[in-house]
DNA sequence: CATTAATATAGAACGCGTACCAATTATTAT
DNA sequence: ATAATAATTGGTACGCGTTCTATATTAATG
């Protein structure tokens, strides 16, 4: 297969370096400095490119910012992984994951908006969320507990799903509506959790 | 009462009239050409004043915005109205209304992100959501719907703040992370609101 | 009238995300 | 070497939100 003369296309190695480099440098700028120091001229002046060189190969900051994710992702689960070391009743273990997922988010605002806000208004054509294995990988866990509680119920994808998003509206209400005066959040995740488990 | 010598300070209802003049204009820019085309310079060239002269009366953008969001939620309750006309069991009535809030944003997605999520990410400090009467008159409404489907339980509150950011929470979640294949929205809503009237 | 304080204005500036383009530079087949 | 193709670069540009400064304008008091 004679291919056309000219410089070969990056390969998917050199491809998947140059963009862990990027994500790299992001997340290093992201912890010492903050979200709002993560910008594409710093990051081009950083990695030693030049900003455009940036967008052929990454489709906008947003594409970018997805390499900070899994950062705060596993960061939260190591919360409720230490928590559930202690607990081993079914329920308690679902409830304990819950209260401590809702609370990790409740604690880290910023990380929250990072990861399920971080996406431009005026571009809302564009996905922003990609759920990749490791983000599936939470969902699943949940969906495991439920299942550990209702071992016949045969529904648990939708209601680990009525959890996930319930759960993240916890958090986003109490996040970005701190002026309303919301009840408890430990109660109303225990109120979310009848739903789930009935 | 000597005041001291100068312009005095702008009356009340002068305040008032530059606001909501800027708000109409914002409505109107937004309403025929989109959120992304709403923009501070735009709006000081059609209202007719310099860009600076309207941070004298706004705190910054997010400010103006929240100018758009009764438009918005009046809206939605025209639809839950609508919809409750032919509906009289409380219980159904309950329902209607959830599964109406959260199909206006679904089949709305760019209001949703105007209301909810017209926040910068690297002003996470300022409070994006303030709570007038005319928002707190819909958390009023599920508090009522919920009273008559549970007229002696004094959980109200709680239950209601449950739903309202479950429901936020539903929406939320199949706006911003379309690609991941979430249970059919109906079946979720009916999940959650077993919690709440149980 | 003059003084004085509140407000409005113009203009420049900063950094931002993003787009476009012309000029390299690198790497391959011929 | 040469030609061809991909990748990168530099520069320019647009509009954005926002801040700053200096200068007018306004409307009250003395």
């Amino acid at each position: 297969m004679a291919r056309t003369a000219g410089r070969p296309p990056r390969s998917k190695a050199e491809i998947l370096e140059f963009r862990s480099k990027i994500g790299k440098h992001a997340l290093e700028i992201y912890r010492t400095e903050g979200f709002g120091a993560v910008s594409m001229r710093r990051l081009a002046r950083e990695v030693g490119c030049a900003p455009m060189t940036i967008y052929a190969h990454f489709e906008g900051k947003t594409d970018i910012l997805r390499y900070l994710w899994a950062d705060v992702l596993t960061d939260m689960s190591h919360d409720i992984e230490k928590k559930l070391k202690s607990v081993v009743v079914p329920s308690e273990r679902l409830q304990t994951a819950a209260q401590t997922f809702i609370a990790y988010w409740i604690d880290h605002p910023d990380h929250f908006r990072l990861v399920f806000m971080s996406n431009d208004v005026t571009r809302a054509d564009v996905s922003t969320f990609v759920m990749d294995d490791n983000t599936l990988a939470h969902v699943l866990m949940f969906s495991d507990l439920i299942r550990n509680v209702l071992p016949q119920e045969h529904d648990v994808k939708m209601r680990t799903d009525t959890l996930i998003s319930g759960m993240i509206g916890i958090a986003f209400c109490m996040i970005t509506i701190p002026d309303y005066p919301w009840a408890d959040a430990t109660l109303m995740t225990k109120q979310l959790l009848t739903s789930i488990i009935t």
